[in-house]
RNA sequence: GCCGAGGUGGCGAAAUGGUAGACGCACUAGCUUUAGGAGCUAGCGGGGCAACCCAUGGAGGUUCAAGUCCUCUCCUCGGCACCA
């Protein structure tokens, strides 16, 4: 019997597989929809690697399943193409980002065709083309009307290396998150998009989702709403620390306001903090008296410092020359300028009570502050401090509003048009460009390096930039700041309903349709940051009336995949040089085994180390396969097939019992155990010494067909099958067969199994008990104790407690 | 510190409260004139000649029955974090 050859099978059937009408989704179809939606990648130039082929792998399995029993799938691909990667290259080379973009895109959807991803590619979308970036900055020039964005000169974030302004998010530990260089503050205007109006729909919403436990958490996480107590502390001055003679900044009714979360806790305030950048702190500096010296040093020394490993370092402080009154006792407790108190939370300043607060005591012992280290919180201050006046109620989000510019090139251009005459008549300078002005097409530049000023190259475009204020009509500048990365993915899953509209970002009617999306699949490292972002984008659209679902989220369910290591247990790197290349797998041993090697390696969300040993076993298995399904092809040409034979009835049986776990298993993305019952159902089946009927060898290959698209094919043709078997319906379980030679039941003697008996699937507790006491050794236990009890669990388990003496 | 997921053979891992270790890798023995990362048969948690006993990070508990449920505890991984 010949092996498989997969060369030649996948050569004969890729092309076929190319525009399978099956895979298409079908607006408004009467199937019920199902939208299967995986990250679109980032067409990096190093091609699809194995995470992309994991993940898109485990979606294509699903997806295929789903149109087998009976669904009209949608299931999308497009490429997420704006970034830097492009422009560092074009910098180097000169080369269009576009141009590139076009080249790696081919690459990717090439490779993607080898491993015989289902994508409807009629759908295909590419985030900087711009009939897609059209809607893109619609969007924005929407954000914009309903004042939900503005520019602010504000201090951000900026990465001297890749010349770029960051948002919070980006920067980890006072690192640039791309390039890990040392970032720096700046005074730069920025456009400012303001989600922390949407944070507490974002965490609402998630009770409409599915997603899984620890993807909400990590949302709710993010956001960080906190509820406490604005507190207001009456400002004196210290009179042993003079102000100098430049007048107080403060007078009689100064006070500084402080957030907590803990009011419970006044009575064991002992002193007051201030950010370094409060203003209070920033005031101060300014009166330059000798005394203050050491204030301004610090503050100033403060400005230079990267901040690096901030929780590591030892806390630092100033004593400010001012004191404040607490309100519940009237103590004067003094007040610190400190590094450990941040001016992006509550009021920028903090009150300590380092009895009950692990960082206050830290500082007061750097400080040197005496306290009394026990405090019984009083729950009734919560409603003391509000009730007389003391503060307010207060709501504090951790998450940030969402700084909106980048000061690059290969991004969509910001639609808006700065024109002085409307800002001199007191109206809005910014003006958006109206939508039939859209797209503000990013225009073809010579130089592609940012600048140091802090000004995207588009600044240089001179005739780019002039233009004319849509509004009045006269002469305006062009906003020459891009978007950020994640505009172009905050809404892609809309344009796949409707790629090619011209007249609005989607139909509604096929919205309706399609959305939302049913599974959504994609890496931890969007868990935050792209999901969060594209949930708010779309509750905004909700409320514009653009979007149609009944409740206001994008996705109905969320799952995290798994993470694939190099061979050493390491994550794959370039620079390590530990990095499994799909397409070598694929060469090598084809696209069926590296598909199935990646679904068996364990559950779908793990994290795993390739090992080639291990695709090999794999590789076996499916040359035992498609041995076992030709040499039954063969031995039915040759002989006339048995049926009901014993052999034959416990073929059926094995294959019925595949199918039900099978079906089970596809359902909740079980992938591995799926494959471990094809491979124990392979082997039940080749011990067998009748032959399997042609009609149970169908069932067998519709069941791997999901994971294996081109054996599966190959063979369903072989046993006569016209068309693509990926067409089929998934098999049905005929439950007559699945207990067919009776069920196994498990014999217990109190509690411990001390044998097992094989009897009819109906049989009655009487009829297990008179089989059970037959065997020597059950009588052996039963002979030496009373039956107190008999448990008896059909089809599972009899158990005798026995009462021994 | 907070949140989340986990701890089961040499390894990757299976087990709606009901035969722990399915399936695969590695390994051992044998078969097959066998050079192909081959195939086939058998074995493969520990102890014991055996009957049996022990075993799912640890300690208790619930139950006829616990890897699975409850309480406490230890450890690992992932995310967030001087968040007031």
């Amino acid at each position: 019997m010949e092996s498989y050859n997969f060369r030649e099978v996948e050569k004969k059937w890729i092309e076929k597989f190319d525009n399978l009408d099956g895979y298409k989704g079908k607006d408004f179809d009467t199937r019920e929809k199902k939208y299967v939606l995986v990250e679109f990648p980032y067409p990096s130039g190093e091609g699809l690697h194995v995470g992309h082929a994991f993940s898109m792998t485990g979606a294509d399995v699903y997806a295929r399943f789903m149109r087998m029993i009976g669904f009209n799938v949608l299931f999308p691909m497009g490429w997420d193409a704006f970034g830097l990667p492009a422009e560092n290259y074009a910098i180097k080379t000169g080369i269009q980002p576009q141009v590139t973009t076009d080249r790696i895109t081919k690459l990717f959807k090439e490779q993607m065709r080898r491993m015989a991803f289902s994508f409807d590619w009629e759908r295909e979308i590419n985030t900087t083309l711009p009939e897609y970036y059209k809607w893109t900055q619609w969007i924005f020039t929407k954000l914009f009307e309903k004042g939900l964005a503005h520019k602010e000169e504000m201090p951000i974030n900026w990465c001297p290396s890749c010349k770029i302004g960051l948002a919070n998010e980006e920067v980890v530990d006072g690192d640039c998150e791309r390039c890990g260089a040392i970032t720096e503050k700046r005074n730069i205007s920025q456009w400012v998009v303001k989600i922390t109006e949407y944070a507490d729909r974002l965490i609402e919403g998630l009770k409409d989702t599915d997603f899984i436990e620890k993807v909400k958490a990590a949302q709710v996480n993010w956001i960080d709403r906190k509820e406490g107590i604005n507190i207001r502390f009456k400002i004196v001055l210290d009179p042993e620390i003079p102000l100098g003679c430049a007048a107080s900044p403060f007078d009689k009714e100064d006070f500084l306001e402080v957030f907590t979360t803990r009011p419970d806790t006044l009575e064991g305030v002992e002193f007051l903090v201030v950010a370094p950048g409060h203003k209070l702190a920033q005031e101060l500096k300014e009166s330059r008296t000798q005394e203050l010296k050491i204030l301004s040093d610090y503050l100033e020394e403060y400005d230079k410092r990267d901040l690096k490993d901030r929780s590591e370092r030892q806390k630092t402080g100033v004593l400010l020359p001012i004191k404040v009154i607490n309100p519940l006792n009237n103590r004067e407790v003094p007040v610190y300028v400190a590094d450990y108190v941040s001016m992006d939370f509550g009021t920028g300043a903090i009150m300590g009570v380092p009895s009950t607060d692990a960082r206050d005591a830290d500082f007061a012992k750097v400080m040197r502050i005496n306290f009394e280290p026990t405090l019984v919180p009083n729950a009734g201050l919560w409603g003391e401090a509000v009730n007389k006046g003391w503060g307010r109620k207060k709501i504090s989000y951790h998450l940030r509003d969402w700084i909106f510019s980048r000061q690059h090139y290969w991004g969509e251009p910001i639609p808006m048009v700065w024109c002085e005459k409307c800002a001199l008549h007191g109206g809005q300078g910014w003006v958006p460009v109206p939508e039939e002005q859209l797209p503000v097409v990013l225009p073809d530049i010579e130089k592609y390096q940012p600048t140091d000023t802090g000004e995207s190259p588009l600044a240089n475009i001179k005739d780019w930039v002039e233009t004319k204020c849509p509004k009045c009509g006269g002469k305006a500048r062009r906003e020459t700041d891009t978007m950020p990365n994640w505009a172009g993915s905050d809404w892609y899953f809309l344009r796949y309903c409707d790629s090619k509209n011209d007249k609005k970002l989607a139909e509604v009617d096929k919205m309706k349709y399609w959305l939302p999306v049913d599974v959504y699949i994609g890496g931890d490292e969007h868990n935050t940051l792209h999901l969060l972002y594209s949930r708010f984008i779309y509750q905004f659209l909700y409320d514009l009336g653009v979007v149609p679902t009944e409740v206001p989220e994008p996705y109905k369910k969320r799952l995290s995949h798994g993470v694939i290591l190099a061979p050493d247990g390491k994550r794959m790197s370039k620079s390590k040089g530990n990095v499994i290349a799909p397409e070598a797998m694929t060469d090598k041993y084809g696209t069926d085994v590296v598909r199935m090697y990646m679904m068996f390696m364990g559950p779908f969300d793990a994290t795993m180390a390739w090992n080639e040993r291990s695709l090999i076993g794999v590789s076996r298995f499916l040359e035992r396969f498609y041995k076992l399904v030709t040499e039954n092809i063969g031995k039915n040409s040759r002989t006339r097939e048995l049926k009901n034979s014993r052999q034959d009835v416990e073929g059926k049986r094995l294959i019925n019992k595949l199918i039900k776990s099978a079906g089970e298993d596809l359902e909740v993305f079980k992938f591995n155990t799926v494959i471990a019952k094809l491979m124990e159902t392979t082997n039940g089946l080749s011990k067998l010494t009748g032959t399997i009927a042609n009609d149970d060898l169908r069932l067998l290959i519709k069941v791997i067909a999901p994971f294996a698209p081109f054996v599966s094919q190959e063979l369903w043709v072989a046993l006569g099958g016209s068309g693509s078997v990926h067409a089929e319906q998934f098999p049905r379980l005929d439950e007559k067969y699945l207990y067919a030679s009776g069920v196994t039941l498990a014999v217990q003697v109190n509690g411990k199994l001390r044998g097992t008996v094989v009897i009819d699937v109906e049989a009655t507790e009487e009829m297990a008990i008179t089989e059970a006491k037959k065997m020597d050794k059950i009588a052996k236990y039963l002979s030496d104790g009373e039956i107190k009890k008999v448990i008896f669990i059909r089809g599972k388990v009899l158990n005798f407690v026995v009462n021994r003496e």
